[in-house]
RNA sequence: GGGCGGUUAGCUCAGCGGUUAGAGCGCCUGCUUCACACGCAGGAGGCCGGAGGUUCAAAUCCUCCACCGCCCA
């Protein structure tokens, strides 16, 4: 560590992150800090990091993921729970394939050219260059992940859980294999799941068609967006009440071109407002109509082949392009006088999300996980509170789409994958699936006719079924493992909101089921995503994905996790990438340094101990005030973070660091250190060690680096680096309210002659003079026993608190603090008088500050006119203020039913302003004498 | 078609029942003040999308409307 330690009168200027973040990981990583620390008896801490697709490098909603779960992982690390952040990769069947290949293609290959074995190679040569280059951009965002426990998709591990999976689910009855209507690309070449097919709105036709009549004249007119799938129609339906079509139930039509009798059906799913109300059946290519047709009991005809040419089945257009297929039969339509009419019209098409091109409804031969039976407890789940979406309103969302659940089809035509663990035996055509009770050894003989003839289907499984193992699969099951027993329920799962269906909820169903009823997680936390400058969302295809890394190296680690983790996508909206949040996030790294700079210098060699509960009752007001504030910021930063309320935690600290510590207590700190008063010092250390505590989540490696150069002058070490050191608890006792509210007068007086500086224009230089008083005011002291007579305890406190207790304590603060006001505003000399009736009368600039007189005064002519004006305006405002304070505590409606606190609270308002108001009347007087 | 968000200062966004609505950046005025110009001090700038309603009290809750965006069919 001696190399991360500057010596005194060494630290630099401005942080530089350059040189620092690196070592410090290391550090980290070299002793172990992110291993779980199995030995403690606290509830375990556990987030599974979402496995990023080996496919790329991480993108700026990596980062954020990161720095989300990083905040989490190392605030519950230092409450001192065994905390584990699991890394991982993901294989991503198709995206990698798709990869992989495209690098082959230039080398003019193929994947079949190379064969599956030798091309299964090549994409782990892929892989391994992947994980390396996404662990690495890992560490320099510093993730406190524990690398030792990090696990790939396809590792032994979770292929085990894979393999168990499926035999389970398939002796279950839950995962089958039938022909049915599915998403296929026929670029990638593979089936895809309804999740995997982006609908997207395109500018197409209605095209209307007739179909003549079978047994006489006239004819049905059919309208439909896709005229090449005619040639596989069945069937035409109507709605049965549809009064338009009613007698043509049960009669048949005749379909142009290809001449096929079809028969007219009668069913409720054909809506009467679209089109003509008439709907063209062709099961093999529509989703809709491959229901109609199997309650009807029709016959599938598939005329689109798998690379999506027109079969034999098409008749004449055999071989063409499905798109071809449409100009050609549309023109033949036209020819022969069958189309009506054409209509622009605007309809939803399915893409494959990896290749953009049209995706082919088509029945084909594959596996399904039949969901609803998964679904149930997976809603129950959420139901009963078990699991928790944050932001909430995601588990309508996610019990919408559950309720609505289709079965999903899970095999992928790919090599690149989990291989589906079913074999048909080549003699009596037998499927074998391995048996629950040893899912992982492949079948050797048919258990149907003992042959040997067994091959292996040749499908993977979608990527995201081996996915949504993912918190139970990498902590050792099937087997039970020691991580299982501990971190298994899981407490957090971080990600975005675009894959709540593709991964969490599938996560809930398969951890339910595997897990005989456990939830995978307690907690759902779904941030935002992040779009570019104008307001786009990144992808590679648009081209304007930002790297991570190009962010680090201009604004650091630090200063973009804050801005990341403060922003608006870490609590769930979307956000725009924003250049001035990162740079205010580096800014306020470099503040944090200079602060520490300032601490540190100060201390020299001294080694201080933090001011307890106790000693605190006796110090100075302004370090009471900040101890206090300190106290109140460890109480809501506590909160927020419990509430996931992550950005808001942060700008808690930021504007306490900022606004308080630095601007207020470490300025006013430099004038008693400068006379010689030694005794900020350990409230100096204790402050910014506890704020580098609670910055420490957010801002690693700046506040650790800080911290080894303080922690020497600690007297209580609780541990060798930042990372591991104890979180701050929240004290009652530290609460200090007076001195909070008696800070306020001083900062107000402060703000008050620097205004008035800068209003006469003063030059910075210049001193001036000024004259300061508490709101004492003798008058009301003649008749204060009269008026506490007759109130009620609060408000004779208050009162009490108000006239005499307050102005004299104030009183005495501002003799004690004039040279720290003095300094603070550049006024001197500075004359503190018991009450504003003892100033001395004399011409200059006054102002008052709420309810507290401070007087001004200043070597040069004043616009007494000018002031006047000034004055009147501000005493209409207070009349305004006044009336409508007055209104509403003479309202007997809020006097009775406002909590009292509020009441109380709009009576203090109400003194001050009549205070004020008079204090400004008496002014006006002296100006116009 | 169903659902979910959003609309607050010039820009990006907080606040989501209780003072005179906040921050960052930008803008204006002044500062090489012995931690920090990645800074300091001071300031300007908002009928909180529109219309009703509930309430002692409404950016905040309810209803309707407008526009923008997303998800699902």
């Amino acid at each position: 560590m001696a190399n991360l330690t500057n010596p005194r009168n060494e630290i630099p200027k401005a942080y530089d992150p350059k040189g620092v973040e690196g070592p410090i990981y290391d550090m980290w990583e070299e002793r172990g800090y992110f291993q779980p620390d199995l030995s403690s008896d606290k509830q375990a801490f556990c987030i599974m990091m979402p496995p990023p697709n080996v496919t790329g490098e991480l993108h700026l909603g990596h980062a954020l993921t990161a720095a989300i779960e990083d905040i989490l992982t190392r605030w519950h690390r230092m409450q001192g729970e065994p905390t584990l952040w699991l890394p991982g990769v993901d294989h991503a069947g198709i995206a990698t394939q798709v990869v992989v290949e495209a690098n082959l293609a230039k080398e003019g290959l193929t994947r079949h050219d190379l064969g599956r074995e030798a091309f299964l190679e090549r994409v782990w040569e892929w892989v391994e260059r992947h994980r390396d280059i996404i662990d690495q951009q890992h560490k320099r965002l510093g993730a406190s992940c524990d690398w030792s426990r990090e696990r790939f998709t396809m590792d032994e591990g979770p292929q085990r859980a894979v393999r168990a999976t499926f035999s389970n689910l398939y002796h279950d009855g839950l995962i089958y294999r039938g022909e049915r209507i599915i998403n296929w690309c026929p670029r990638c070449m593979t089936a895809l799941s309804d999740l995997e097919v982006d609908h997207q709105d395109v500018r197409g036709s209605f095209w209307h068609v007739r179909y003549p009549l079978a047994d006489g004249d006239g004819h049905l007119t059919i309208a439909t967006t896709r005229p090449e799938t005619m040639v596989a129609d069945v069937a035409v339906a109507v709605n049965p009440n549809d009064e338009r079509y009613k007698h043509l139930i049960g009669r048949e039509v005749v379909l142009p071109i290809i001449g096929r009798r079809l028969p007219v059906v009668a069913d409720e799913a054909v809506d009467l407002a679209t089109g003509t109300g008439a709907l063209k059946i062709t099961p093999g290519h529509d989703p809709v109509d491959f229901k109609i047709g199997q309650r009807h009991g029709l016959p599938t005809i598939v005329a689109i082949n798998l690379d999506a040419t027109m079969n034999a089945e098409a008749g004449p257009y055999n071989g063409m392009d499905r798109f071809e297929a449409r100009k050609a039969i549309v023109r033949d339509l036209e020819e022969q006088g069958f189309i009506e009419k054409i209509e622009p019209h605007i309809h939803a098409i399915g893409h494959c999300q990896r290749c953009r091109t049209i995706v082919e409804p088509i029945v084909s031969k594959q596996w399904f996980v039949k969901m609803e039976p998964l679904a149930q407890p997976a809603l129950a789940a959420m139901r009963d509170g078990r699991i928790k979406f944050m932001p909430n309103h995601y588990e309508r969302i996610y019990e919408h789409w559950l309720e609505n659940i289709r079965d999903w089809c899970i095999s992928r035509q790919l090599w690149w994958g989990h291989r589906i663990p079913a074999w048909y035996c080549q003699d009596c055509g037998a499927l074998i699936v391995p048996i629950k009770e040893d899912p992982t050894t492949d079948p050797e003989r048919c258990t149907n006719c003992g042959s040997g003839h067994l091959e292996q289907d040749p499908d993977v499984l979608d990527t995201w079924f081996s996915s949504g193992l993912w918190p139970h699969s990498t902590l050792g099951w099937p087997e039970d493992t020691e991580d299982l027993r501990t971190f298994y329920p899981t407490s957090v799962m971080e990600t975005a909101y675009d894959i709540l269906f593709f991964w969490v909820a599938r996560m809930i169903m398969m951890g339910l089921y595997n897990m005989k009823g456990e939830v995978p997680f307690r907690t759902v936390y779904l941030h935002g995503l992040i779009r570019d400058e104008k307001g786009e969302k990144m992808s590679k295809s648009r081209g304007n994905v930002v790297d991570p890394l190009e962010l680090i190296d201009a604004f650091g680690t630090d200063g973009v996790r804050f801005a990341l983790a403060t922003g608006a996508a870490a609590h769930g909206h979307d956000e725009r990438l924003a250049r001035d949040r990162l740079e205010s996030g580096r800014n306020f790294a470099n503040k944090l340094w200079n602060a520490a700079r300032y601490v540190i210098t100060s201390l020299g060699d001294e080694v201080v101990e933090a001011p307890g509960a106790d000693s605190a009752a006796e110090l100075p007001m302004e370090d009471r005030w900040i101890l206090s504030r300190l106290n109140r910021t460890v109480q809501e930063v506590q909160s927020l973070l419990s509430d996931f309320q992550i950005a808001e935690a942060g700008k808690k600290l930021y504007d306490f660091v900022w606004s308080e510590y630095c601007d207020w207590y470490i300025e006013m700190s430099k004038v008693r250190l400068r006379e010689g008063d030694r005794s900020p010092l350990p409230v100096l250390a204790h402050v910014l060690d506890t704020s580098l505590r609670l910055l420490h989540p957010y801002m690693p490696f700046v506040t650790e680096m800080i911290w080894q150069n303080l922690k020497s002058r600690l007297r209580v070490q609780d541990a060798e680096a930042l990372i591991i050191a104890s979180w701050p608890s929240w004290n009652p006792a530290l609460t200090d309210s007076l001195a909070e509210r008696d800070m306020g007068v001083i900062d107000e007086a402060v703000t008050a002659i620097r205004f008035i500086r800068a209003e006469h224009k003063v030059e910075a230089s210049q001193w001036v003079s000024a004259y300061l008083a508490p709101p004492f005011n003798p008058d009301e002291i003649a008749d204060f026993t009269e008026r506490l007579a007759g109130e009620t305890d609060g408000i004779r406190r208050a009162l009490l608190e108000d006239v005499i207790n307050r102005p004299k304590r104030l009183h005495t603060e501002l003799k004690r603090l004039s040279s720290a006001i003095s300094t603070l505003a550049r006024a001197r000399p500075i004359e503190i008088f018991e009450s504003g009736e003892q100033m001395p009368k004399v011409q200059g600039a006054i102002d008052d500050i709420g309810g507290f007189p401070i007087r001004v005064l200043i070597p040069i002519v004043t616009n007494t006119e000018e002031m006047k004006e000034k004055l009147l305006k501000e005493m209409g405002e207070l009349e305004l203020q006044v009336n409508r304070l007055k209104e509403r505590l003479t309202n007997k409606e809020f006097r009775n039913k406002a909590p009292a606190h509020v009441v109380e609270s709009d009576e203090e308002r109400l003194r001050d302003a009549e205070t004020r108001l008079q204090t400004l009347r008496q002014r006006l007087a002296e100006l116009s004498g």
